[in-house]
DNA sequence: ATTCGTCACGCGATATATCGCGTCGTTGCA
DNA sequence: TGCAACGACGCGATATATCGCGTGACGAAT
């Protein structure tokens, strides 16, 4: 969705230059990289660890292991590649700070969206939960007989379903609760419609004959 | 700073329970644990892995690796515990709803923060001066007709009604299977209701104004 | 009974590594 | 010359594990 921060190649540059500062281990260049941007852009491991490997699988940089962290050091060959391209290092730090300001613009923009979202959590849970319910297919008219295993699994689906509900009403509950009132006709009502549930999926297990 | 979510040894047996449902990964528990609880919440790898190696060492799971998985089964050791102490699974699911709920509106107030600070600069000296002349004169007598202590009460009934029908329900189900079967038509229809009957409770908090 | 120590525990921070998606460049062929 | 296939790359998500701080529970000592 947004774009790289850094372009093709440029983090690759960049990790040679901060490693000819002084050897760093993965996780210390990106906590650099984050300082150095002004903590709004965190390059995650997954941005990291492998073009570390692959820098080292050209033999630009070494790494060698001490105790849980694994140290990275530049060789003659990555100076050698860091003097060439010397001159793409300005560029390529004018560039980071123009995508991270952009990145900074994004999130103040989200951060709108999503408290628009947080005062409409209760009104669209409802909606969500309303739609699930109304699609319905009760096709399968078929005449088939429930096997042992399908029983099994069936008990232990209910399960589930009954666990998931019982967690989402209790959260919406207590949601409603910390920002306004539950009044007890909610809870009648509940009562009533589960006592009524209840009543009508034993209807369908004892109508069922058992054959 | 913020409390912890989990009390002492509560997260240990909510592991048990959800490694009860079915054999996990330590990731899997993790996104487990954070869409039980509204995705607020989310326990940190250093929460959840510690407490399963501990688990494993009193021998009540079993870890086996998979590929680059680690997959955790419960023993009947663990099963043991878990029977032992299911009556603590309650207030414990009780405790961290609220806990979250707390931590949910900690992070709304400090956005709202965030926000009102980003905003502060011109409004905010209109609307003190504005405050400031019309002095609030604590009138707000509102005749609500349900207090905070009756919607306290309110939630805590709603939670006695939902456990009660959900262990009903199981012990139906259960009852059910030892003498018949129970075919899928039956928690498909479970779930449709459940769904209806949320969304029908939800309508019935939204409907009613806050003030 | 109180207090004092310590031990367990929750948890964020630290640390590493892989997977898969989307995109950008390059290369080679039509 | 145009473009299409392919590979390299950035990066979020997935996955695991340890360290150290602060707190709370619990027993021991007073």
């Amino acid at each position: 969705m947004t774009p790289p921060v850094f372009a093709h190649g440029s983090l690759r540059l960049y990790l040679l230059a901060l490693l000819e500062e002084r050897p760093r281990h993965g996780y210390e260049l990106i906590q650099a990289l984050s300082e150095q941007f002004g903590g709004t852009y965190s390059p995650s491991a997954g941005t990291i660890y492998p073009r570390l490997a692959k820098l080292e699988e050209e033999g630009l940089v070494t790494k060698s292991t001490d105790g849980r962290k694994s140290v990275y050091e530049i060789t003659d060959a990555g100076r050698a590649e860091l003097d060439a391209r010397r001159h793409e290092l300005d560029e390529i730090e004018n560039d980071v700070t123009d995508s991270v300001r952009r990145l900074a613009d994004g999130v103040r923009a989200e951060v709108n969206d999503a408290m628009r979202s947080l005062r409409a959590e209760l009104a669209s849970a409802a909606r969500e939960a309303k739609r699930a319910a109304t699609r319905m297919p009760a096709g399968s008219a078929g005449a088939s007989s429930t096997s042992h295993a399908d029983s099994s699994r069936a008990v232990h689906e209910a399960d589930l379903v009954l666990n998931e509900f019982r967690q989402q009403l209790r959260t919406d509950l207590r949601t409603r609760a910390h920002q306004g009132r539950v009044s007890t006709e909610s809870v009648t009502l509940l009562k009533a419609r589960l006592a009524q549930v209840r009543a009508d999926v034993l209807a369908t297990l004892v109508d069922t004959p058992p054959n």
